[in-house]
DNA sequence: CCCTGATTCGC
DNA sequence: GCGAATCAGG
């Protein structure tokens, strides 16, 4: 794989969404994230908007010579600040917590996330499973969110008491085990149940 | 351990 | 120019 336009352009969007080099990759295919990173790189573009304003050219002048005092290990790291969807709170859901097919947490521009099939049937077993493995979550926030993290979103968005669960994700699947338990229904798996 | 970007350096 | 290896950090 080459550096094409195309591919190139590809770069440049994802990066200034503020998506992972190793994101990237994946999209692009046929790269690495040290492929992307390089790229970035030699591109000129490494630091990322932080969200404020940022200077357009660069000042090719400087008139500080040394500004730093430290010897070493000093890091001018920009923080990514990535777009936080503001939580727009649409119904503040009462305590009444049973989100049954809800699947489509605000996941950072991630892949369509395609349905899969399923036979499962929600259990008693699976219910109580989700409870006690709520309890446990690992309380991530949208950030720390990664493809192998459960994405099933815990609480009240509206409110501080709102996280995702976080914990180990089935492999291809967006939730952990417990969670894709109830995630996952089939329409004639919820109408037999109301028997 | 999972992940992030940054840097180096042989190709 | 490219990117694997490595580094430095969360």
């Amino acid at each position: 794989m080459s550096w094409t336009d195309e591919r190139v352009e590809t770069l440049k969007r994802m990066w200034a969404e503020g998506q992972s080099a190793s994101q990237i990759a994946k999209e692009l295919g046929g790269v690495t994230r040290n492929a992307v990173i390089g790229k970035v790189h030699r591109l000129g573009l490494s630091n990322r908007a932080p969200g404020g304003r940022e200077d357009e050219d660069e000042a090719p002048v400087a008139a500080k010579p040394e500004p730093k005092p430290e010897p070493a290990g000093t890091t001018a790291r920009a923080e990514p600040a990535p777009p936080r969807p503001a939580p727009e709170r649409p119904v503040a859901a009462p305590s009444n917590v049973t989100p049954l097919p809800v699947r489509k947490p605000i996941v950072p521009a991630g892949q369509p996330l395609p349905p899969q099939p399923s036979a499962n049937e929600i259990s008693p077993e699976a219910l109580a499973s989700v409870r006690e493995v709520e309890k446990r979550a690992r309380r991530l926030t949208l950030m720390e969110l990664t493809e192998r993290t459960c994405k099933w979103p815990i609480g009240d968005p509206a409110t501080d008491d709102f996280w995702f669960c976080g914990l180990p994700s089935l492999p291809g699947k967006p939730y952990c085990e417990a969670h894709v338990g109830v995630a996952f229904q089939p329409m004639s798996a919820r109408r037999d149940r109301r028997r």
